[in-house]
Order: C-alpha cells, then structure tokens, then sequence
DNA sequence: GTACAACAATTGTATATACAAATGTAATCG
DNA sequence: CGATTACATTTGTATATACAATTGTTGTAC
C-alpha cells in the first residue's frame, strides 16, 4: 500500500474533494477503489504463506462444514464471486495438500470436498494474521460509524 | 444479478444479520462483496459492446488527457488497480482500433498514447449505459446516505 | 567516451474470473 | 427399455491482475 501513497493521483483528489463527478458515479468509483485496496493489503499479508485470497477463502468455507461434505456449488454458493471457477480453485488446493475430492457415492455428478488436517492448520496459521490486518483496515473509523457503514452497504444491494 | 437473486445463501445472511461476526471483518466482506456485485452489473451492460471495465476505464482515462500524449504510467496512475498491466490492456485497445500508441521522440523508453475516433464514438455509445447504471446501483440510498457512505469510504482509506 | 545505474515498457508465467462447450451421470418420459 | 432432458463438473479459451525477468533507452559518474 505503500507504493499507492507515493502517488497521490487524480483518483483520491477526485474522491476526497466536492468535485463535479455525480454521487452515484463517485460512489460506484469509491466503493471499488476501497475494495481494491483492502485486496491489495490482503494480497500483502497472505503471500508468505503462497496462497490466494480465495483460495484461503474456500478453506474458510470448508472449515466452516466441520467435516460435512461439500459439493462444488455449495462452496461457489458461499463465495463472495459467484462467477468464479471453483473447480480450478478446488485443483490447486489439492496440489496444496489442503483439501481432498471423492465423487459423491450417492451422485457421481457431484463430487465430495473435505479441508484435510493440513488445511486446518495452515487456517490456524493464517487467522490470526488476517484479523489483525481486518482490524488495521477498519481501524480509521469508529465502532458507530462501522455499524453506519455496514448498514449503507447492505442497504445499497436491495 | 438475478442469478444472485435465486440463492439467498450464508454470506447475505451473514451482513444481513447481526451475526457474531467481528465489525472489521464483517466490513471487509461487506465492501469487497458489495464492490463484486456492482462490477457484475457493469460486467453485464458492457457485454454488448465487447469491452471490459477496464478498457471502458482506460478509454475514460485518455479521453480526460483531451489529446495530450499520455504514457503507460499516467494511465496506470489513475486506475482503480494500481498493479494492473497496463500494456495488456492497451494492445488489446489497439486491436480494437480504440487507441493507438507511438514511441515517444523526446524519450524513447516511453510511449505516447492517444485515444482514436473510433474510441470516442464508442465511449458516446457506452456512456449514457454506464451512468444509467450507476444510477441504479445507487438509488436504493438517499443522497445524504451517498454523502454519507463516500465520507466513510474515504475516511476508512486514510 | 565508456561503463554502470536507472528508467519505461514488454514479455513470461501464474492465478482468478467469465462464459461457453464438452463430458459423464441421473431422472424422466413414452 | 431406450431415448431424451437435466444436472454437476470439467475443460477450453479469453481477459485481467500479480510479479518478476528481460529488453532497449537514457542519465550519470569517472
């Protein structure tokens, strides 16, 4: 993040100034911006550890089925891109060693994902990491105005 | 985005909820998903016009210069993503007859880049679609909500 | 004038998303 | 029972980002 501080460019002066961009427009423009750079400092803080967001994402929502299994969709289902490959994103985490397939005995269409105990471990590894770079990223505002935050934001997707 | 619509899954009932989620964490995810839904719908209007966002953006970009030569880094400068490869995406603006590139007299190691006819024509073409989009994206809040919402974003990055 | 460092862009390679086509499997219909 | 439709995943291909290495050019030091 460094790196973008060195350039102060049009884009913060046009999101920090009244300019003459409409609301709707700088809003769109703020709202990718943000997320852009909180990836950024995600992608940062992740890359010791050689794995992607989403990758570590997926780990994520297959800790979350404590052992249940979980089939191609509903992972994709969980992710916050619903567009994305997941069968690409399953393929390296098995090359990791963090997960492992079986075909679904029931429907061999589907196929059966677990996190292996390897996977576990490098979450346990990783959490700490990410919640204390979520609280560096959230730590400009207050606790209220994260609250109005958040409700702006769910409000905007209705 | 009506796809999304059909799957009322964990993660809007996660930012739906008051869930026990740490605030900071719940504010990563709510930006980075809210910021992945709006790009969809730009992903969406554009597709008829066979271009990406970030070329629309590029186009904008050296549409601003208003004819004055502007190099890699200018451009690069001024976009959302900082680490993206900009001579990617001007050599597919360049198959596409958008932009055309020439190597700087003064300094050879740079280049000079120009948006075409061709671009502007497109970019009077796609305009009036993305603002009308944006618009949409937008409108769920009021304008103090907008005023509101882009103070915290910037506040957040600072 | 030459060597070296720095600059700007290009290229190589990897990963993720986007979207359609292909493939194998299961359900349904006649 | 066979044909057809639908399902779930995989594969193919394209684009964008990420990051390092390479290449050509310019600036600086001696």
């Amino acid at each position: 993040m460094y790196i973008q501080l060195l350039y102060m460019k049009e884009l913060e002066d046009i999101l920090k100034t009244k300019s003459e961009m409409p609301l709707a427009k700088k809003t769109v423009l703020n709202i990718s911006y943000t997320s852009t750079t909180i990836k950024d400092s995600m992608l940062h803080v992740l890359k010791p550890f050689d794995i992607s967001i989403e990758q570590f994402n997926v780990l994520r929502i297959l800790r979350g089925q404590h052992g249940k299994p979980t089939n191609l969709q509903d992972i994709q289902d969980r992710m916050v891109s619903k567009m994305s490959n997941t069968t690409r994103l399953v393929d390296k985490l098995i090359l990791k060693g963090f997960v492992e397939r079986f075909i679904c005995e029931k429907n061999r269409r589907k196929v059966d994902i677990f996190i292996t105990e390897k996977g576990l471990k490098a979450l346990l590894e990783i959490d700490p990491v990410i919640e204390k770079t979520e609280a560096h990223i959230a730590s400009p505002l207050t606790q209220e105005e994260l609250q109005t935050l958040n409700h702006l934001l769910t409000k905007l997707r209705d």
